[in-house]
DNA sequence: TCTGGCGCCCTTCCATACAAGAATGGCATT
DNA sequence: AATGCCATTCTTGTATGGAAGGGCGCCAGA
């Protein structure tokens, strides 16, 4: 935890110290299963604890965080059958969305994705993880926005943040180069005007995450429930 | 708002609270629009400020309420554009359920969900239209036990509060006859183990909600943004 | 040595006081 | 009559002190 002094903007203390918070329990500054109290995240920013409690909440309601009342706040372990769980609701959305997309296809919708997929390669061959996995998330985002539910990916934020903590700790491990060519074929199928095809490459693409999570849970033991 | 005293349990003020609060903004006792404020609630609750307030913050965070900083906290309006995305992600979810069911048959299965349909039924004749809603929820959530996902219905049931005030405003609208009629038909699919048949049912049972939300505008038009 | 009880310390929870922004209505000025 | 300013009074946001409860270790007794 290094954390001292959160930059003082309009917005009130406590979501500063949500959003403080939730950066490092994602990236692990808090690791699950560390203990924190009010007082104490308190006087590391220098703010009283009311603030930092109602920040609690929202990340306890988040899922981030475990409220033990009367006992102890704890940063939660990760549960692999959360993770399979948001991973299915993730499925069945993407799904829809790339049957959508597929089934109506435009010029411009290939274009786009193509063009993506060019700066992932880019980010890959620099080794820019952290560059690799934001377009790969902008990827996704892509397909919703073309499918006309981009706000429908928002309610599913949530959920991610879960996939985020695993992911986060995939970084250098992940296999940037098999998630490009499955994005290919993806950008092909929906090229093609071929739902079924499109929807079979999507699976695939998102069942690879299962064998990265499996690996996961043996390198990090700890970390989960 | 009749609501006095909330029974006193072992849970914390905090949460019932946020469980009488919750029930009022669903049942239509805190109408959309209407503006609330910390003291207000804490007065007629016989409470501090503090643990209402933390109840805002949790409601908020489920979309029923909007803080507005400085100025006032309302009873969110709904949002027809957030129905409608919030309707998708069920469908994309129930899709993907009823897809499993109907792939991986039982007879447990067909004879579970008959005998919930006959239930319905009886409420039907009776009408009760709450028991009637109570059982169709459990005919939906049945469906996601079946195919072995039930964590993940938890998982979207903030996202079905929405969708929940839209059905209070329907209760004595909706036909129950034909919405037994339509699980009928999907149970039937599973029998037969016929996925693309139940998938077919099961989207065309969600898309009679559209009608019932176009209505339900123009009966209550000040209740929507 | 083992076991049960008691007290201390930690936590979250609640109450209260104060601070600061925002809206509203009256009043003065033009 | 219209308009701009200012004070009053709401609201939510923050700070702080105490209350209530759970965990843990020391200590006494068997």
């Amino acid at each position: 935890m290094a954390a001292a002094a959160l930059e003082h903007s309009k917005e009130t203390i406590a979501s500063r110290v949500v959003d403080a918070l939730r950066d490092d329990i994602i990236t692990m500054a808090l690791k699950p299963g560390d203990v924190i109290s009010e007082s104490d995240i308190a006087g590391r920013y220098g703010v009283s604890r009311q603030p930092v409690r109602e920040a609690f909440i929202r990340l306890a309601q988040q899922g981030l965080l475990l409220i033990r009342p009367k006992r102890a706040t704890v940063v939660k372990k990760i549960s692999p059958i959360g993770v399979r769980q948001s991973r299915f609701i993730r499925e069945s959305i993407e799904v829809e969305i790339i049957r959508r997309v597929a089934g109506q296809p435009s010029d411009d919708a290939a274009d786009v994705l193509t063009r993506l997929i060019a700066d992932q390669e880019a980010a890959s061959d620099a080794n820019d993880s952290r560059r690799f996995h934001t377009l790969d998330e902008l990827f996704h985002r892509t397909l919703a926005r073309l499918a006309g539910v981009e706000y429908a990916w928002q309610l599913i934020d949530d959920h991610k943040m879960q996939l985020d903590r695993v992911r986060y700790l995939t970084l250098g491990v992940s296999s940037t180069q098999r998630a490009i060519a499955e994005h290919k074929q993806i950008v092909e199928a929906v090229a093609k005007a071929d739902p079924t095809a499109a929807e079979t490459a999507m699976r695939a693409h998102l069942a690879r995450a299962e064998l990265l999570l499996n690996q996961t849970i043996s390198d990090f033991p700890d970390y989960f429930e």
